[in-house]
RNA sequence: GAGCCGCUAGCUCAGUCGGUAGAGCAUCUGCCUUUUAAGCAGGUGGCCCCGGGUUCGAGUCCCGGGCGGCUCACCA
């Protein structure tokens, strides 16, 4: 591009006075023979583990012992005397002071020094010291730069505070905003964690599809893609689990999926378009055992985390000490309301006792349905502490298995916490005919005009014909989860790249 | 999808009754060889989210739109 093109310069994002005086410098590295882009250094040290080994040092032990590091990082600070300088580099482990003096340096090592800015990636050599107030220092005798930053980097003070850009810039956020990288790595510690837990009590890890041809396993409005090649519509999965049964026929026996949902519905502080799940399924459990489970899993989890199975969220202590209490839905409606007895028997009862809280229950919705609506108005956001709710109606929980006793209930349980779901989980249905019948229920309510009914699966239903050991199986939503455990109001809060709007 | 709030320099934020666009940090120049929100002096930097309207005059008032946040609805 010449002067002439001038048409042709538009003004693009960097145009700042920043950017330009980085491009300058960027440039006369270049002209004085300096690759600003090297990838040939090597560091031997962490930040973190210099300041592990060498953070309780004294002063005349650090100079008695000679203790050299070298360390990667970005230039976070620079505090500018002239002929000597600080600079605080960070790395994955964290950050470590690093004093920059002519004398050592020399005029052409100080000379690069000065070509550098706040973000710029360097690699350094030094000799650990302790300053006159006490931080632990490397004097830097040999100084590479590894990467010119060109743009600015957010206020030191203040870190970088407007929601749009933290999320839309994610790797500025967990640059400069320390919390926020704390919040990630305990993502990543309580994946782990689950992980191990599940694999130590002889679950597999396994991967069912993405991509599915019927979007089954849970009530929701799924995303829609084609394949090209086979001329197919497909869905986005929004639950892994009939897949994951049908590992249970095959005999794993004990199975778990860590991976993606999609559900193409609202956004909000609870709700991401594509969320994480934990999904896992015991043969020979049932609803109750993996109540026992979940106690112990998210109670050591606690523990692990915060020293404490008591977690501070947002102002709340949440006790998660087991056990939990266990309630019935129906129990936790009567608990709640005023409503009469009578309601869970006829449907007629329960339909009026609905409009008397103010529910608009479209016509044909099933009983179960509405008491599910019933239940969800009055009672859920009532448990703060982990609460065990039990046995849902049949209608809502097409894949559970019955109640032996009250056959219009399933033996399962969702988990809430601080009024929400976290976990959702049943003994399973094994008897393919019961099976089959709930599907043709579930087509009718389709039919009837609720979108989220299941779909058939026939192939589903024929894994089952072969035989399904007794089961259980649960969901756990982890990015909820995380939340909770990271005292984050917001699901955008614990996924590293939340949906925004283009 | 609805209501409320926000959008001003690279970042964090002021901007009064409608009257020439401001500060701190960052950046640049000068001074400064143990600072840590280093300091002192002096500069540069703006499509006030976008488009209309009212007005002699709009960052400010009105209308429409965009993006974001919160609450609600749907949902896990």
């Amino acid at each position: 591009m010449t002067i002439l093109d001038k048409e042709k310069v538009r003004p693009v994002e960097g145009t700042s006075v920043e950017f330009k005086d980085r491009l300058a410098k960027l440039q006369s590295l270049r002209d004085a023979g300096i690759n600003p882009y090297p990838n040939d250094f090597k560091a031997a040290d962490t930040c973190g583990k210099v300041g592990n080994d060498c953070g309780n040092a004294t002063k005349e032990e650090l100079e008695a012992k000679e203790i050299r590091v070298s360390i990667a990082g970005r230039i976070m600070a620079i505090r500018d005397f002239g002929k000597a300088s600080f600079v605080h580099v960070q790395d994955r482990s964290g950050r470590l002071q690093g004093y920059i003096k002519k004398d050592i340096l020399g005029e052409e090592g100080y000379a690069l020094f000065k070509k550098l800015d706040t973000g710029d990636i360097i690699g350094f050599e030094g000799r650990l010291f302790r300053t006159r107030t006490g931080e632990l220092t490397a004097e830097i005798s040999r100084l590479r730069l590894l990467g010119k930053g060109l743009h600015p980097l957010p206020e030191k003070w203040h870190g970088l505070v407007d929601v749009e850009a933290r999320y839309r810039q994610r790797y500025l956020d967990l640059m400069v905003n320390p919390d926020v990288r704390e919040v990630f790595l305990k993502r990543t510690a309580i994946v782990r964690f689950i992980r191990e837990f599940l694999s130590g009590r002889e679950f597999i890890e396994v991967e069912t599809p993405m991509l599915q041809p019927i979007a089954g396993g849970a009530a929701a409005k799924p995303f829609t893609t084609f394949h090209n090649a086979l001329g197919q519509e497909l869905y986005l999965r929004i639950a892994p689990e009939l897949y994951l049964k049908r590992l249970i026929v095959a005999g794993l026996e004990r199975v778990f999926e860590i991976n993606r949902n999609f559900r193409n519905e609202g956004v909000s502080t609870q709700h991401n378009p594509e969320f994480t799940m934990l999904e896992f399924y015991q043969a020979y459990a049932t609803f109750e055992d993996m109540m026992d489970l979940t106690e112990e899993m998210i109670s050591s989890l606690a523990m692990q985390l915060h020293g404490s199975m008591k977690v501070d969220y947002q102002g709340t202590t949440l006790d998660f000490t087991p056990p939990w209490k266990r309630i019935t839905v129906r129990d936790a409606v009567l608990e709640y309301s005023n409503a009469d007895k009578a309601i869970f028997d006829d449907k007629a009862a329960a339909l009026a006792f609905s409009k008397t809280l103010g529910l608009t229950v479209p016509k044909g919705l099933s009983h179960g349905k509405v008491i599910q609506e019933i239940f969800e108005k009055t009672a859920e956001h009532e448990f703060i502490q982990p609460t065990f709710v039990t046995h849902y109606p049949l209608e809502i929980s097409p894949l559970a298995r019955k109640n032996e006793k009250d056959p219009s209930l399933v033996d399962r349980f969702e988990l809430l916490v601080n009024g929400k779901e976290i976990a959702n989980a049943f003994s399973e249905l094994n008897d393919p005919v019961d099976q089959r019948d709930r599907f043709e229920g579930q087509l009718k309510e389709r039919a009837a005009g609720d979108v989220e009914a299941h779909e058939m699966d026939e192939d589903y239903c024929r894994a089952l014909e072969y035989g399904m050991p007794p089961t259980a199986g649960e969901g756990i939503g982890i990015d909820r989860l995380v939340m909770i455990m990271t005292n984050s109001p917001s699901i955008r809060d614990v996924i590293l790249f939340p949906l925004l709007k283009k």
